[in-house]
DNA sequence: TCTGGGGTCCTAGGACCC
DNA sequence: TCTGGGGTCCTAGGACCC
């Protein structure tokens, strides 16, 4: 591996700069999906997003094709705001001169999720079989580490990713043969980033979006970076890119350059690590997706003082968290909700249990409890949520309730240690629901009544804890 | 940007313990 | 009773990501 790298690569980092990661993400993935069953739509300006009914202001853009982005469409757009920039096939008119023209005519279609997870499955199915370590971020993105499968080394032939003065890397080929086979089995456009590290391919694939192919070799990893905005390297936001500019630091080469003392004590720990971001240095190993670390489920309301009206939210939320918590075989020990206030005030709470459980009924009885200190406001947007949670002990496919679908999810779980967790936790869900002890945890303190069972489970996730520690060592 | 939904991580203060 | 310091857990909020 070591053999061949190319000229200018840095020598003081080789053995970091020898690793070959990708960045793969999928070009407006929603309306990728969309045009994947309905090739009609091919070319059209098209809107996918969520929530909306027609003359309502509720609901926002999720994904917008690259035609409708021409129009000036933009992600988490108000859908209504987004169909008024579209021309519409529903409002044209033959007979109107001045009617958009139908082969223009803008969509707008909702989110299909079930359907684009269908096609990301035969996406993952691609990046498996083509990578060793496959990370995935989000249903359209993940992060490969292809070391073992290719190599930065000079390949025969002019570059066409880093340009026709740049040489030819086995990686590149790599990469290309990767998103070809995506958008011939799963039908779908992908843009695929090259680099020796993962906030480095991360950027790469954002560099040429859509289909791009951007591969940033070990010692131009600098370079490559300096000239763009800051708000172009991950983990930069608004508020950051903000503070940042009144550094006087505009772009990721004056990222790079700056005082790292200086960003940590304007931003804190994370000065540092945007810091070595711009300077592509970044030395986290992709892992594999690890499980979720909660759940929750929230809608918008147009803005109601209503008390039965949003206990009526609570409850639907707190029941569909509570039934996705059951199918992925997870337990819980904290709850809690979400209360947005207009203008824009986010407020939450939440609760935490004795022990993990899987309880729908305190679920919904802990969210009404906690909604309580919201009952006389007006809030426009409610939400449920479950965390702490616990797949230790998700071992149910001896318990019955097991979605086969999720098979790949449990199959990680102990059967030693979780053998018993799970028999004790379920038997706390079941019996508790009729009369038990966890229901007192509502509208007060804790009474003595688990005390020999959560003292036993709070052992175990002691350790938990610390596996979990170990494993995130790699991010500091 | 008058703002949808589902997540992650970090920080800060308070309670509590040794 | 005073004091110091270290540590964990909890909650709430904030920034960010897709």
């Amino acid at each position: 591996m070591a053999g061949g790298t190319l000229p200018g690569t840095d020598a003081a980092d080789d053995a970091e700069s020898d690793r070959v990661v990708f960045h793969v993400d999928m070009d407006c993935f929603y309306a990728s999906c969309e045009r994947l069953r309905r090739p009609e739509l091919a070319g059209e300006p098209l809107v996918v997003g969520m929530g909306y009914e027609a003359g309502e202001t509720i609901g926002a853009v999720a994904t917008a094709s690259y035609e409708a982005r021409a129009f000036g469409v933009e992600s988490a757009m108000p859908i209504s705001e987004a169909l008024e920039l579209l021309p519409r096939r529903a409002t044209a008119d033959g007979d109107d001169p001045d009617a958009p023209d139908p082969d223009e005519a803008g969509r707008y279609l909702p989110v299909d999720l079930d359907f684009y997870k269908e096609v990301a499955g035969d996406v993952k199915a691609v990046l498996r079989d083509c990578a060793d370590v496959l990370r995935e971020v989000s249903v359209d993105e993940a992060y490969l580490d292809v070391t073992d499968r290719t190599a930065w080394d000079a390949a025969a032939g002019e570059s066409a990713a880093a340009g026709p003065a740049e040489v030819r890397t086995l990686a590149e080929g790599y990469a290309r043969h990767v998103k070809e086979r995506i958008e011939r089995e799963a039908g779908v456009p992908a843009s695929v980033g090259v680099a020796p590290n993962m906030s480095t391919a991360k950027v790469a694939s954002d560099a040429d979006k859509p289909d791009g192919l951007v591969v940033v070799p070990p010692g131009e990893v600098e370079s490559f970076l300096a000239s763009l905005p800051t708000a172009d390297i991950h983990g930069v936001g608004p508020v950051t890119e903000r503070t940042l500019a009144e550094l006087g630091i505009e772009t990721a080469g004056d990222l790079a350059a700056a005082d790292p003392d200086r960003l940590a004590d304007e931003l804190g720990d994370r000065g540092r690590e945007l810091y070595r971001r711009a300077r592509g240095e970044d030395d986290r190993e992709v892992t594999p997706t690890g499980l979720p670390k909660s759940l929750s489920r929230e809608s918008s309301l147009s803005a109601t003082a209503d008390e039965e009206r949003k206990r009526e939210t609570v409850r639907a939320l707190a029941a569909d968290v509570a039934r996705r918590a059951r199918e992925r075989g997870c337990l819980y020990r904290t709850i809690g909700i979400k209360a947005v206030e207009p203008p824009y005030d986010v407020n939450t709470r939440a609760r935490s249990l004795p022990g993990p459980v899987d309880d729908p009924d305190l679920v919904e009885s802990v969210a009404l409890d906690l909604l309580g200190e919201f009952a006389d406001d007006r809030v426009r947007k409610l939400g449920v949520r479950v965390s702490k949670l616990d797949f230790a002990e998700s071992d149910q496919a001896t318990l019955g309730g097991f979605d086969p679908g999720n098979g790949e999810e449990a199959s990680g779980g102990t059967p030693d240690a979780g053998g018993r967790a799970s028999a004790s936790g379920r038997r706390s869900a079941a019996t508790d629901g009729d009369g038990g002890k966890l229901t007192d945890w509502v509208g007060g303190e804790p009474s003595a009544g688990n005390g020999g069972e959560s003292d036993e489970t709070r052992d175990r996730r002691a350790s938990d804890r610390g596996d979990g520690q170990a494993s995130l060592g790699d991010w500091s």
